[in-house]
DNA sequence: AAGATATATGAAAGCCTATTCATACGTGAA
DNA sequence: TTCACGTATGAATAGGCTTTCATATATCTT
C-alpha cells in the first residue's frame, strides 16, 4: 500500500490544493467550468485518506479477509489462515493494516484474538465494488 | 496499479481458489466455521477484479480525477488538467486505465476528448469512501 | 500542405509494497 | 518454570506502479 504523505504539497491562498511537483501544461478550454468546480475539489488530507480506504481494498489478500469477516461474526487468525490458505504472517501483516485504518477491530480470547470488520461501511463498499465487476463484465 | 494475474492460481476440484505460493502453516480451531464460509469464498477471477476495481481508487491522481468527474457531466483532457493542476500525459495514462476498467468512457469533440463517467457505481463508491473516511476520524 | 492545438503512447527511473523467513511476545497447561 | 500454541513484528527481497520526458497521432485552421 501506497503512503501518499504529501509531504510536499501545498495549499494555495484560494485552499486549493497543489500536490508537489505536478504542474500544469495545457490551458484550459472552459475556464468557467473548472473555475466553478475548482472549490469543489477533494482537499489533500481527504485525498489521501480515500486513497489510503481504497488501497486497503485493492489487495487480493486484504480483500478476502474482509470478504471473509464480512460473511461471519468474527474469525480467529488461524481459522482465517486455514480458509483463505494463507501464511500466518501474512495474515497478521495485513490485519494490522486494515486496524489501523479502522476496517477491523480485534478482541483477545485466551491465545486466540478475534477480528471482526469495524463497521458497515466496508460490507457496503464491498457490494457496491460486485456491483461494478459484475456490470463491467466485458473487460 | 499492480496487476495481480494470478497466472499460479489454480482451482481445486471442489471449486476453492487456492492462490499460488500460499500455503496455510496453522490448523483451524473452529474447522466447522471453516468448512460452512470456505464454499462462499470470492473466486479467483472476482478476486481479481474486485482488486482492480479498488486498485483504480486507491490512486491520489485517478481519485481526483473521478472526483472532478463525479461533480460534472463530462470534461475534456486539457480542462481536468487545469482543474488538477496535472501534467497532460499523467493525465492521458490514468484516464486509459479508469476507461479499460470501464469507470469512465470517452467521446471526441473535433480535438477534444470528453471523459465522463461512465455508470452510477463509481459515485456511490466514492459516496461510500468518504462515509468511511469521515466516521474513522482518528485514524 | 503546413502549422498549431489536443490527446495518446512508449520507455525509463525512482519509489513503494506484498510476501516470506526468522524470531519475539503473550497465554495457558503440565 | 518449562513447554506448546497462537499471534505479532522486523528485515529483506522481488516485483509493480506512477510519473515524467520525448514523441507520435489526430484534428482544425489558414
Amino acid at each position: 500500500m501506497k503512503a501518499y504523505s504529501y509531504v510536499n504539497s501545498r495549499v494555495h491562498a484560494d485552499g486549493v490544493a497543489v500536490f508537489g511537483g505536478d504542474v500544469c501544461d495545457v490551458s484550459a478550454v472552459d475556464e468557467d467550468r473548472v473555475a466553478v468546480l475548482r472549490p469543489g475539489n477533494l482537499g489533500v488530507h481527504d485525498t489521501a485518506r480515500l486513497a489510503g480506504l481504497f488501497a486497503a481494498l485493492s489487495e487480493p489478500t486484504r480483500l478476502r479477509l474482509l470478504d471473509a469477516l464480512s460473511r461471519t461474526d468474527e474469525m480467529c487468525v488461524c481459522d482465517l489462515c486455514a480458509l483463505l490458505n494463507l501464511r500466518q504472517s501474512n495474515v497478521s501483516h495485513q490485519l494490522r493494516l486494515l486496524r489501523e485504518l479502522r476496517l477491523v477491530k480485534n478482541r483477545r480470547a485466551g491465545r486466540l484474538v478475534f477480528y471482526a470488520l469495524d463497521d458497515d461501511h466496508v460490507r457496503r463498499l464491498l457490494s457496491d465494488g460486485r456491483g461494478h465487476v459484475r456490470e463491467a463484465a466485458g473487460s
